[in-house]
RNA sequence: GGUCCUGUGGCCGAGUGGCUAGGCAGAGCUCUGCAAAAGCUUCCACAGCGGUUCGAAUCCGCUCGGGACCUCCA
C-alpha cells in the first residue's frame, strides 16, 4: 500500500510520487520571529517533523527547508513614527537584528524541546533580499508587477486572465476583485486583490533595504517563493504550512512562481489545521495565545500545571493533522497520563525476555499483535494518521504489562513476534513519532535510586515498614514515584 | 456578505455504509503489609428532522449550532 496524502491543491488524497526519487524536496513556512512562539506554532512544526521522519523511514532522501521570516512585515511595538529621540539613543533602542535573534533563538530552543529534527536548510528572509529583488524584477519584466510610489504590486487581475488564481484556496477572482472591504494602502493598488511584492518603508519601519524602487522591505509572500526556488528548484514535491496561510500567502506564492518559473511550484500542498481554545483559533488577533515558555512553566491562568514538551507533542499526534485540536488544561493532563503509561510499557517491553519459542501458545493473541503492528504503516500511509497508530499501540500496552506481571504466559507469543514488537515500537515511538521519555535519564540518580530500592527491599523483607514507607513517602515529596512490582522488584519514575 | 470546513459519550479525539477506535475521567473486581501501578469487567455517543438503502455516525436534503479564510496569522 503506497503512501497517500491529502493534496490541498486537488482537494483529495493522492498517491505520493516524488518528482525525482529517491529525493524529496519539502518546503514548510517557518515562523515570523517578531515575537515568542505560542502553542499554535507547535503544531505545523511537529506535524511536518513527523512527515520528514516518515518519508525518511520509507527510504526517501528528504531535503527539508523551513524559513525564518525575520524581515518585512513587522514593527517594533510602541515606537514613534519619527526619530524624535536623539541620535545618541542608538544603543538604547532595540536593534532590529537583536530582536530577531532573540526570538529565533527562543524558537530553536522550543523546537529542541519538542525533539523536532533540524531542517536541512533554514534560510532567512533577510539573507535573501537579493534573490527576492531579482524575482520581483522578473515579475515586473514579465508585465505582472507595477511600481507605485516606491512599492511594487502584483497584478492579480492580469495574472488571472491566463492562470488560475484561486486554484489552491478555492477563491473566485471576480469575488476577490469585488470585495467590499476597504483596507489601508488599497488606493495604490490597481485592484483590491493585488498584493505587495515590495513595500516602500515608512519611517516607523525598523527594517529597510535599498532596492531599485527605493528603500523598503519585501512583501510577505515573495520570500517563500524566492527561497523555495533557490533551494528546491522551480518545481518541488511538498509545500507545507498552516491552513491559515492557504490564502492569500500560498495562493500568491503560486502566482509569483508561475510568472518567474512557468511551472506549478509544488506538486503537493499540505496544510495542518489549527489549535483552538474554547473552540476558537489560538492566534494573536484573538488575544488567546499561550506561549510555549508558559506551557513549559505552567505560568498561565488557563494552565493548572506545567507541561512537558513531550506531552504537547503527544497531544498533537493523538489527533489527525487536518482536524482542529481543542486545547484545554484538562485535555493535556489526560495526554500526559496516557503518554506516561505508554512510555512505561515501552520501557518494560524493551526488557522483556523472549521465551525462545517459535510456536506461540496463544496463536490468536500472537496474530492479533502482528495485525496491529501491520497496520502502523497502513495508517501512516493513509495521510499520516498518527492518531490511529497510537490507538493500536495502546491496544498492545495491556499485553506488555500482562506479560511482565505473568498474567499472560511468556510463551503465549512467539520470539519473533516479541522481537518484532520491540523493533517496531522503537522505530515508531522514537524515530517516526519522535517521542521521548517524560523524565530524563541521569546516571548518578539511577545509582542512588538503585541503592534506595535495595534498602527498601531489605527493610520490607524484615517487615520494617516504617523504613520502607519512609523511603517511598519522602521520595514522593521529591516527585519520584517508587512502586513495588508483582515479581518483587522495585521500580521508580521521576517526573 | 462571499468561499469553505465542522457538530461523536463527562473531557480530548479516530472513524473506510454493516464487525459499536484509542486516551483521560467514573464504577466494580483482582493483585497487595500499605500505597501506587497494573490487569479484568463495566457505564456514558454519534446535533435535530426527513430521505436513499436490506442496513447510516458514515451518503443526500433541510433546520439549528460551532469554526476557518476573505486583514497580520502556524
Amino acid at each position: 500500500m503506497p503512501l497517500k496524502l491529502y493534496n490541498s491543491l486537488t482537494r483529495q488524497k493522492e498517491i505520493f510520487k516524488p518528482i525525482t526519487p529517491p529525493h524529496v524536496g519539502m518546503y514548510v513556512c517557518g515562523p515570523t520571529v517578531s515575537g515568542e512562539s505560542h502553542l499554535g506554532h507547535a503544531r505545523p512544526y511537529i506535524t511536518f517533523d513527523v512527515v520528514v521522519r516518515y518519508l525518511t523511514y520509507l527510504g526517501y532522501k528528504v531535503r527539508y527547508v523551513r524559513n525564518i521570516t525575520d524581515a518585512g512585515h513587522f514593527e517594533e511595538e510602541g515606537r514613534e513614527a519619527e526619530d524624535k529621540i536623539s541620535k545618541k539613543a542608538q544603543l538604547e533602542k532595540v536593534e532590529p537584528m537583536e530582536l530577531v535573534q532573540k526570538y529565533t533563538n527562543l524558537f530553536h530552543w522550543a523546537m529542541k524541546q519538542f525533539n523536532t529534527l533540524d531542517p536541512n536548510i533554514e534560510p532567512t528572509a533577510t539573507g535573501h533580499i537579493v534573490e527576492q529583488i531579482n524575482m520581483i524584477e522578473k515579475i515586473i519584466e514579465a508585465g505582472y508587477g507595477y511600481v507605485v510610489n516606491g512599492s511594487v504590486y502584483f497584478d492579480v487581475k492580469k495574472y488571472a486572465a491566463t492562470h488560475n488564481y484561486g486554484e489552491l484556496s478555492g477563491r473566485i477572482v471576480d469575488d476577490l476583485l469585488e470585495t467590499t472591504r476597504s483596507l489601508e494602502g488599497q488606493d495604490e493598488k490597481r485592484n483590491k486583490a493585488d498584493f505587495a511584492l515590495w513595500k516602500s518603508a515608512p519611517p516607523q519601519h525598523i527594517m529597510r533595504w535599498k532596492s531599485p524602487w527605493g528603500e523598503g522591505f519585501p512583501g510577505w509572500h515573495i520570500e517563500c517563493s524566492a527561497m523555495a526556488t533557490k533551494y528546491l528548484g522551480s518545481r518541488f514535491d511538498i509545500h507545507g504550512g498552516g491552513m491559515d496561510l492557504q490564502f492569500p500567502h500560498h495562493e500568491s506564492e503560486i502566482a509569483q512562481s508561475w510568472i518567474c518559473n512557468h511551472v506549478e511550484p509544488a506538486k503537493y500542498w499540505m496544510h495542518n489545521n489549527m489549535i483552538t481554545i474554547n473552540g476558537k483559533k489560538m492566534g494573536k488577533s484573538y488575544n488567546n495565545v499561550i506561549k510555549l515558555t508558559e506551557m513549559f512553566s505552567g505560568n498561565h491562568p488557563l494552565l493548572t500545571q506545567a507541561f512537558n514538551p513531550m506531552t504537547i507533542r503527544f497531544f498533537i499526534l493523538q489527533t489527525h493533522y487536518r482536524s482542529t485540536l481543542d486545547f484545554s488544561s484538562e485535555a493535556l493532563v489526560a495526554a500526559e497520563k496516557g503518554l506516561k503509561r505508554l512510555w512505561e510499557a515501552y520501557e518494560i517491553l524493551k526488557k522483556l525476555k523472549s521465551a525462545n519459542i517459535d510456536l506461540p501458545a496463544d496463536s490468536e493473541l500472537d496474530n492479533k499483535i502482528n495485525k496491529l503492528i501491520d497496520e502502523f504503516d497502513e495508517f501512516m500511509n493513509d495521510d499520516f494518521n498518527t492518531a490511529k497508530v497510537l490507538a493500536n499501540i495502546f491496544e498492545i500496552v495491556p499485553v506488555i504489562n500482562s506479560l511482565k506481571d505473568g498474567l499472560i504466559r511468556k510463551d503465549a507469543i512467539s520470539s519473533a513476534t516479541l522481537h518484532r514488537t520491540k523493533d517496531v515500537f522503537t522505530i515508531y515511538l522514537e524515530n517516526i513519532l519522535g517521542l521521548q521519555s517524560l523524565s530524563q535519564n541521569n546516571e548518578t540518580l539511577n545509582g542512588v535510586m538503585e541503592l534506595l530500592a535495595d534498602i527498601r527491599k531489605e527493610a520490607k523483607s524484615k517487615r520494617d515498614f516504617y523504613t520502607s514507607d519512609k523511603i517511598r513517602k519522602q521520595l514522593a515529596e521529591l516527585g519520584i514515584e517508587m512502586k513495588d512490582e508483582k515479581d518483587g522488584s522495585i521500580s521508580w519514575s521521576a517526573g
